[in-house]
DNA sequence: AGATAATTAGGTCGATTGTCCTAATGCGTT
DNA sequence: AACGCATTAGGACAATCGACCTAATTATCT
């Protein structure tokens, strides 16, 4: 067991923490849809009279995995915030993510951006729940390019950002193909750099 | 009826294609995994028995799903390249994709980027079939770069312009902005025009 | 027209889905 | 020790899934 818990007996959160967290992994690898409660109970190695104990319908499980994720989220922005002084720096973290996390990308593809096709082709009614996971790395991207100096255009620049991210992990995950992602996130540094109106790029815009 | 037959009974052919253009349709507003036998068949107008008769497995409808996107894939193109006789033309009427289809992008994501995720999460068989169809963009779109005078990098402008619209796609489906779109399609064009050598751009590389 | 093949309709199969209920267990307090 | 509450286990529910079968119908050919 991973959780360290051994000696007792968990509580009610503690349990109900640890579904959220298979929850997540699992709707992320193979979708919500085809994620079954009894596939979450098996993971965790809980009954599924258990799991109805905390969770009553898959549409509760679902917000709270992307209560999850917000959380998880807004935690790791903020540590690059803290780690790294300057915005392109920052900003480089984002996009560095794509490399870190190449493998379960090419498998699966990008968390965030898979879950909100799949909740739109469902109709479903948190798939503006799912959307605000991506406003937050909107916003956060867009504070770093206003520190940037670049505060007219923020926001466009964030979603250039996040849209060269989302299409990298669209196609990473069709081709299976590691070096596509390090030649473009080489090429996503490249553009950041050319967005810096004071850096030390000699390219005149 | 729309297909324009109703004088006569239909031919297995014909009624097995009804079939194929409806799943393909419901494949891409739905999901694949989120449509059902009976979907289809209630969306033809079948019995399930009779769509029995004509699809054992859901397996093989998907293949023949992905056989008649093949096919008019690459009908399309084809004519894009009868349309047009300069190469840079032909990319611009794959960039202007994402504006033509641009509501049902913003409802339900590009048909091939989607399938190829939900495949992938599904770790289905026909992962590798659902690919070619970015296969067949992407070498269309290499043969226009090396047309352009780039044959040593088009394979790679190719994918990135892939990339490009599997990201703007994405991302319009979860904010479902329109502008957003509008603008990511000018800011290819823009790239497209900076990527030819011998244009007009005094650009120096 | 009659025989043969192609096509269709309707029903059924076991497995799995999300949801729900009840009985049993654990545990802290008195 | 006994109570009360929180938690768990295991089964049961109707509905739906993909898959399959058979009988009836229609079309085609001799």
């Amino acid at each position: 067991m991973a959780h360290g818990l051994e000696g007792r007996s968990l509580t009610a959160g503690e349990t109900r923490s640890l579904i959220v967290a298979a929850a997540d992994r699992l709707f992320y690898e193979r979708g919500y849809e085809a994620t079954s409660f009894a596939d979450i109970a098996e993971d965790v190695g809980l009954s599924r009279g258990n799991f109805y104990y905390h969770f009553r319908t898959k549409d509760e499980i679902l917000e709270a995995v992307i209560g999850r994720r917000m959380e998880n989220t807004r935690t790791l922005l903020e540590h690059w915030e803290q780690d790294s002084e300057a915005p392109a720096e920052r900003i480089l973290r984002f996009v560095d993510i794509l490399i870190a996390n190449r493998s379960k990308i090419m498998e699966h593809g990008c968390p965030v951006g898979t879950l909100c096709i799949e909740l739109a082709k469902l109709d479903h009614a948190a798939q503006d729940d799912a959307a605000e996971l991506f406003t937050l790395f909107r916003d956060w991207l867009a504070r770093q390019f206003s520190g940037l100096g670049r505060a007219a255009d923020a926001d466009a620049l964030a979603l250039h950002l996040l849209m060269r991210s989302q299409g990298v992990a669209a196609l990473a995950t069709a081709f299976r193909d590691e070096n596509f992602i390090r030649r473009e996130v080489a090429d996503m540094e490249a553009w950041l750099l050319a967005q810096c109106p004071a850096a030390t790029a000699p390219r005149s815009n």
